[in-house]
DNA sequence: CGGTGCCTTGAACACAATCAAGTATGGTGG
DNA sequence: CCACCATACTTGATTGTGTTCAAGGCACCG
């Protein structure tokens, strides 16, 4: 493995948007636990428990197709990430969400909104952030389905190097625990398109990438691809 | 025009899921006011103003992209649905809201989600719908995402059907006031295929379509082709 | 070492977009 | 009411992007 990548990313969770919003939902999490990788949290289809808070690690939600069993990846979790907004105020949660990495985690634990013994501060800090996150989703959706392959990729590495710019990382230098495999999945692409637009963004100079290790060596360039049809 | 066809969705609009669980949001209403068919309704950017009601008639919200001139449709707004829900608790709507047919609209008007002098049921209410919604969205997207043009098209009048099954409407014989280039835009592909399609279906024996005219024949049919990627 | 899984690369194919006519439809003015 | 035009829709031919199928390479781990 090459060493030049510098690989940072291990500490503990610091400022993220949705902590400042959710103080007073914290107060309601319990122990944070260890889910070692490639293991599942929450299986399609089960009833919904709480909001799980991510501290470490990175895991998945996809949904399984019942026609051909190719997964389509819904989101990410990223340390300081919720999971479980989308199933707020329903009785199950959506899709199953499985570790890539050994994470961190904590619960916070309510069956029914209502049980939520919570200010109506609270209750708005909780709509701001549904509604952030579905503007989010939405704003991912139109890109995915109108945007060339190319595109999609380029946004993506984008988007992974702000967060991590947020998170007080490199932004050009990080280490993506996800497969290509998972990659495309998200993106809604077969795992082949993604190795050879990798391969084409390496020879045009864009990035480097050795294995989970990628260089961004060019960020406007990148940010040209994504913002083009 | 072919008159075998009955258009009979015309009256004023019944029980949608909204209604019930706003109540409380329905009495801060303002008087119904018309807006002319194509008409803008909400313009990309403008100030968040509040909800508005669709007593009757069609709109469409749309994102246009800057490279080319080609619009994505990210929501059609039938009689009963709430415009401006991606919106609450940011301040400006996100894309534009252009009336189809001629619209009968209310106001639910307030700026800032804390304006809203409503108890904490009421909070809890908006919260299970923008889930709901959010949920909704994600469903269309990953459909969108991956799935054949067939099986996208097939779905779009299988849940147009539904929709009219549930306001009380023949599921069957329906009228569609939105274009090809419409249905294409909501569906993400291009004008010619939705026409290609829909020959292609009328061949089948699956649906006829006169114009704006739908009469579904074999809505199992349609169901396998949605079903199978 | 030999295996297994993941990644890369090549070649052929398929689906849908684009380009290009040609055909209805609806609205307007004579 | 009809002639006309503009717009929407349909259909065909061609192209291109990305998938699928297939093979080979590379690293990690026993």
């Amino acid at each position: 493995m090459n060493t030049s990548f510098t690989s940072s990313n291990n500490k503990s969770i610091s400022a993220s948007p949705s902590f400042n919003d959710l103080k007073t939902l914290l107060t309601f999490s319990q122990p944070l636990f260890t889910l070692r990788k490639k293991t599942t949290l929450i299986t399609n289809g089960e009833k919904f428990k709480g909001l799980y808070l991510v501290h470490s690690g990175l895991l998945k939600q996809s949904q399984l197709k019942k026609s051909s069993e190719n997964e389509i990846i819904t989101h990410f979790f990223f340390p300081g990430d919720l999971i479980g907004l989308d199933s707020i105020c329903e009785a199950h949660y959506s899709g199953s969400v499985t570790s890539i990495e050994t994470s961190g985690l904590s619960l916070i634990k309510f069956s029914k909104i209502e049980d939520l013994p919570i200010t109506k501060t609270s209750h708005i800090q909780l709509l701001r952030i549904l509604s952030r996150s579905m503007r989010n989703e939405h704003n991912r959706m139109w890109r995915t389905l109108s945007q060339s392959s190319d595109s999609r990729l380029a946004y993506f590495f984008i988007t992974m190097s702000s967060k991590f710019r947020e998170q007080g990382y490199s932004p050009n230098a990080f280490r993506l625990p996800m497969s290509r495999q998972d990659i495309a999945n998200y993106l809604c692409m077969a795992s082949e398109t993604v190795s050879r637009i990798i391969s084409r963004f390496e020879n045009e100079g864009l990035l480097a990438a050795n294995g989970h290790e990628y260089l961004i060596l060019n960020p406007e360039g990148l940010a040209n691809i994504a913002e083009k049809t």
